[in-house]
DNA sequence: CAGTGGTCTAGACCACCAT
DNA sequence: TGGTGGTCTAGACCACTGG
């Protein structure tokens, strides 16, 4: 498969590599170079261009990170075919896209207590009769009045700086946690269910009983894997999606 | 911050990049060096192991990749905080969870047909009068006699080797695409919502009207970003769930 | 200005694959 | 056995950051 040359300006302040692998993603891109077909090889991209090897190699890691591009020791560098069969959903937060469309939102703190352990609670953070206290909170985010979701959380509780109500109102509990108690949040596992939310949650919610939520679980980690925050979050169903983009989208 | 020389072996199988990256990796994890702090220099890496920078310099590409440290130019590198609250569901293939529990699952084709083209189609495909043929088909997969989710799938139709209905059974609409148009699909966007099933949904799964359902809608790009195929697909809400993992896991 | 990371070179040796 | 990608070297020059 032929590569263009006259597209490399080595004098360029775009690097070499950047240029080789915006150059080959173009071709993939254009159908040039079909899945299951064999680039040239590095030696001799290599010596067609008057580069060195090494940034040949940087040009087809980043297509290989970009998961075009595979390659086998031995045989050769070949072109993948999409997964488009993956399923991805990734969001900076789940309340990004409310925040991002500019909407007035508030989150509100229902309630906010030190408590006893109980079992439940010491099963949950794997913790025996020594840590008798935690901090557990509520809150609601709205967005121009109408509210969308609800979060209980809890954490270990450690005596230490006073926690500002605002901090309480900070979405992100791993943050909290770093912020105001002797450990530091290395790890977090999420589980999303979808349910029929709750007579308590409705109310909360404004919505009627039994209708579908998004329920978020997560439980966050200290370097240990000793557990040191819950939560839970409801989010309306009818005002939350996610959504998935695979395969070879440019993103230039 | 001291990096411990006696665990580099540079006679070792083991390529010196990774150990180093394993290394650092550790002394991250340990806490040794902490979220904030700088990394040695790579010169000063480079010299106090006896090996090439552009060796150090892959190690923290590695650790760049992982997400546990950031490098700035003409600063140096600092160990990354972990981000905990991003959100990421990802999943080779939904049903997959379900069959890596070994159950003896099993997919159906209730219906499969040529159909005309009416507005909405047309519209959801973005073509004219000229597309006349869809290929509309939908299946249900269910595991130990029990329906698990509900899929309705649309092609656009072009007469081409005879399908089998046993592909027709594949849940890779991609994959069915890919083998019997003329279309190469390369890019996909999937939304995910909640929703309360509809009366003919519960009936075909068995469960009670109204019940929380996973709903996703698939919509398959070819190169140029035409629409190629589309489906929209109904789980059951109490029996698939999403889980997630971030942060510094290790995975040794 | 000195020190940092970013890019690049022109080689080298190796493990692996196909023939 | 020859060709491939994987690793590694010992330099070089640059852009950027900070004092």
């Amino acid at each position: 498969m032929v590569i263009q040359e006259e597209t490399i300006d080595k004098s360029s302040v775009i690097p070499i590599y950047y240029q080789l692998f915006k150059l080959i993603e173009e071709q993939i891109r254009r159908g040039d170079l079909k899945p299951g077909e064999s680039l040239p090889t590095e030696h001799e991209i290599s010596s067609r261009f008057e580069i060195s090897r090494m940034t040949v190699r940087r040009a087809i890691s980043e297509l290989v990170s970009a998961g075009m591009v595979y390659a086998q020791q031995g045989r050769g560098t070949f072109v993948a075919t999409p997964k488009l069969d993956n399923i991805i959903f990734e969001l900076n937060d789940f309340n990004q896209e409310i925040k991002q469309r500019g909407l007035n939102y508030k989150t509100t703190l229902l309630e906010a207590k030190i408590i006893k352990a109980d079992a439940e609670l010491r099963e949950k953070f794997q913790v025996g009769e020594e840590h008798k206290r935690f901090l557990y909170f509520r809150t609601v985010l709205a967005a121009e009045h109408e509210r969308l979701s609800y979060e209980v959380k809890y954490t270990l509780y450690s005596k230490s700086k006073p926690i500002l109500e605002s901090e309480l109102k900070d979405p992100s509990l791993p943050g909290l946690i770093a912020a105001h108690t002797e450990y530091m949040p290395m790890s977090s596992k999420r589980v999303l269910q979808v349910a029929a939310c709750s007579e308590k949650e409705a109310a909360i919610l404004g919505i009627a009983p039994c209708s579908p939520v998004f329920l978020i679980e997560q439980t966050i980690y200290d370097q240990d894997l000793k557990t040191v925050g819950w939560s839970k979050a409801v989010y309306r169903g009818d005002r939350y999606k996610l959504t998935s983009y695979d395969g070879w989208y440019k993103k230039d």
